[in-house]
DNA sequence: AAACTCCATTTGTCATACAATATGATAATT
DNA sequence: AATTATCATATTGTATGACAAATGGAGTTT
């Protein structure tokens, strides 16, 4: 067991992937606190804390006499890191940036748009800035990623909406967090057309992330939207190529 | 002090409105435990319980020797309900409501698309039912509430996208546990024209979801966008009305 | 100035006891 | 017989006291 996290961090991680990969299933009682005690060789003060961790991610819910039990699905805080990484880990590699992607595509080129209206000069040369970070960073697998993030996040955040801003947040953190992003790269060996075929996608990326810090500058709210759709567009693209190499 | 809760709830709630509303800034230190348990006369068992509460929604962050620091506003999980809750709490009324629609106005046009394209025969199934629930229910503003949600979540559940899933669950969620829809209707006395106002809303309202489900039910995705584009910029002026409204 | 050692402070963990609560069984009442 | 009231019991909730572990800083050495 890695020593990463005190024991109580420890025991939340391990009930709470039992729980969201579905091997502890909604309704059933986990044991009860003296048993769990036993069966983790630790105190019921880490146990109790840890069902916490648990409980306040409503994956369980614990009441005298009855016990604690796992709670239905719909009870749970599915947009908590954590507990969105645990599900994705039992999922098939690079779901997690497939159905990102999707919400993204259906998001940002409404929120490009508002962002075009919305902008105060300060957050569009917040914008510019995080463009030309962009630019210099092609070369750097890594650098870039940051950067990408950066720059869209920049946008949400100029759309002034706090559910917007909170779930592009918990988002990233998510994907900072998993190991969605570091699959691809090292496999650098016998793919270096994987590469070329990159480089040759962040040509064309940059291109359009131009054209949407235009759009946004020149408060052009329709061109914004349209840019943005066409970037993502190849993001789709790109994460489905991803997807098909990692398979092989 | 309402007793709904155990005491460790309710210190959660207390510290963590203490902290979501301002009145605790990131950076500072809480009391250390032994001065909390003084403060709230309680055991150290609850106080330590309750911070577990508060660190696992990313509110504070607790290290041996340097005591329990409130976190940086970026570190927040303010896609928690609970969170969300307190937050609002100190914003004006409706802020959540404009925020809400707002992002709504972004998303469900996009989601009413992909739903044309994706919804099995069930979903559909499930998409007519609740249209046919909502115009059920005209007469009863409580009921009509209940429908309006359903409907919009089955659409949005159509998308196979759990991501979006969970952003509209948690959404519902806090609509549900915050008094942002029970604000309006008490007032139902002097304001008997926004009575007939919201009636008159609510036939265009019918109108415009029985077009979006025909659209889905067609496959025809543009039209499904057009009709939740247009039934949303009308929500949206309603939240305004209503916001003037509980200003006077 | 840099690295190391030690110390004091605060949270982390353990152990035990008792209180509060919810369920199901049992008894009392209609 | 059905319903209500009571009680016993199992499980979590709370309290208390003790010690362990980790961390930052002061002081010491190089």
């Amino acid at each position: 067991m890695a020593l990463r996290f005190n024991l109580r961090e420890q025991i939340v991680q391990e009930i709470g992937r039992e729980i969201v990969q579905g091997r502890l299933r909604p309704g059933e009682n986990l044991p009860q606190e003296y048993l769990l005690c036993q069966q983790y060789q630790v105190s019921r003060t880490v146990i109790r804390e840890a069902l916490k961790g648990l409980s306040t991610r409503g994956l369980v819910k614990a009441r005298p006499r009855v016990g604690t039990q796992v709670c239905a699905r719909k009870d749970w805080q599915m947009l908590d890191p954590d507990v969105l990484i645990w599900y994705f880990e039992g999922k098939p590699q690079g779901e997690f940036l497939r159905h990102l992607t999707e919400i993204r595509a259906m998001i940002e080129p409404a929120a490009a748009e508002l962002a075009a209206q919305r902008a105060t000069p300060e957050e569009i040369a917040r914008i510019e800035k995080c463009f030309r970070q962009l630019e210099k960073s092609i070369a750097s697998p890594k650098q870039w990623i940051e950067a990408d993030i950066e720059f869209h996040v920049s946008i949400l955040n100029a759309c002034h909406n706090i559910l917007l801003q909170s779930l592009v947040n918990t988002l990233r953190k998510t994907l900072l967090k998993s190991r969605a992003l570091s699959v691809p790269l090292p496999e650098s060996g016998p793919g270096q057309n994987l590469t070329s075929g990159i480089e040759l996608g962040i040509d064309r990326s940059v291109y359009h992330h131009q054209q949407i810090f235009s759009a946004i500058r020149d408060r052009d709210g329709a061109a914004a939207c349209r840019h943005m759709q066409a970037l993502l567009r190849d993001v789709a693209a790109a994460v489905e190529t991803l997807i098909s190499l990692s398979e092989r």
